[in-house]
DNA sequence: CCCAGAGAGTTCGGTGATTGAACTGTCGGC
DNA sequence: GCCGACAGTTCAATCACCGAACTCTCTGGG
């Protein structure tokens, strides 16, 4: 009753995280919030959703405890994970998977997760194949797969960057460090 | 493009399998399913959803490949999850874990699922705790947990039904077995 | 044969969410 | 002061969802 969008009467803590996590858009701004993306406009430039909707999606997600809003170094605010949102991996991670597994390209996945210590591949419950431990998320190195395609005139930066290996929860870009005279220069 | 809502241009996975599972009760529908509800009039007693929305859902995940459509012993048609459904079990377990960590009552959380052959509970990983083997979904037993409300004036037989221990995959009523003679003959 | 009722949908008007595009406001640098 | 980047807000059109009522088919009983 209280959330925008109830499963009301149900018994089961599935209905609790959907109306969280289950409205359009969410749940891939979470696994961007994963990767890397902090900034309102890098979210709207990657997923190409209206700007009303990341805004509404944005501030749900800080209301819920899932995403804080924190200042950034610049001018702007960041949205960042939270403890109670970095506790949604297993969860974007087995809808990866099964993404993959189902609709990937004969090829391969998209993209690989390996533990950043040792190299090696994550097994599908999320342990090292290498040292067989479980993976913190901070630890997880996410590198281009064999059914990753590649780079389309697809401009944004944002996209261009996830193709890229880069590490869980580190900023992907950090705009503070590329002032506006320095960006948008290379036509 | 063409699917019912498209992440159009995504190259995530999760994407894709959010334009499957992504939409509205889709995925406490497999969920359902995985707990045994077979039939339209089960689905509908339980999810309480309009039942249009419940029959486009029904239909696009059959269209899917996740959910089959096939005779009962009865008149009926059943809806029966297929390997690529049961293949979403990790993402389901993780997003009920979620819930239960973070909206539970303090007892504890509503469900606990367990390992068949030497009852003991499963981790969060989905291994055993007792034996430590990962375990197959047909092999998981659904039990109440501490913070399983108890049963409301809530009169369908299927929420009752799934308030009981069963276990997954397993079908949750047996209508067949109950025909309407004997059926609703306790007012 | 006729009827009643269960089950599985379909139809339909009202309501709310999503979309894309345009607009506003604010700050920093030139 | 002016300009452009950024982070939103506003708005009309479209789409999805809701709940209730309706249809259709099959089954069992009399």
């Amino acid at each position: 009753m209280p959330l925008p969008r109830d499963y009301s009467g149900q018994t089961c803590a599935l209905a609790r995280s959907m109306e969280i996590i289950g409205e359009r858009w969410t749940l891939l701004i979470v696994r961007d919030a994963f990767c890397g993306v902090r900034r309102f406009g890098e979210f709207a430039a990657h997923l190409r959703l209206p700007r009303a909707v990341l805004t509404d999606r944005l501030t749900t997600l800080t209301e819920a405890g899932v995403l804080e809003r924190k200042p950034d170094t610049g001018r702007r605010d960041v949205y960042v994970l939270t403890p109670k949102g970095i506790a949604l991996w297993p969860a974007v991670r087995a809808l990866t998977a099964w993404g993959d597994a189902f609709y990937g390209v004969g090829s391969g996945p998209r993209r690989v997760f390996r533990h950043a210590t040792d190299d090696a591949p994550l097994a599908d419950d999320g342990r090292c194949t290498g040292c067989g431990a479980p993976v913190v998320v901070g630890d997880i190195l996410v590198t281009p797969g064999p059914g990753l395609a590649a780079a389309a005139e697809d401009d944004d930066p944002v996209t261009r960057a996830l193709a890229r290996p880069h590490r869980l929860l580190q900023p992907l870009l950090d705009p503070s460090r590329t002032p506006r005279s320095e960006r948008g220069s290379h036509p």
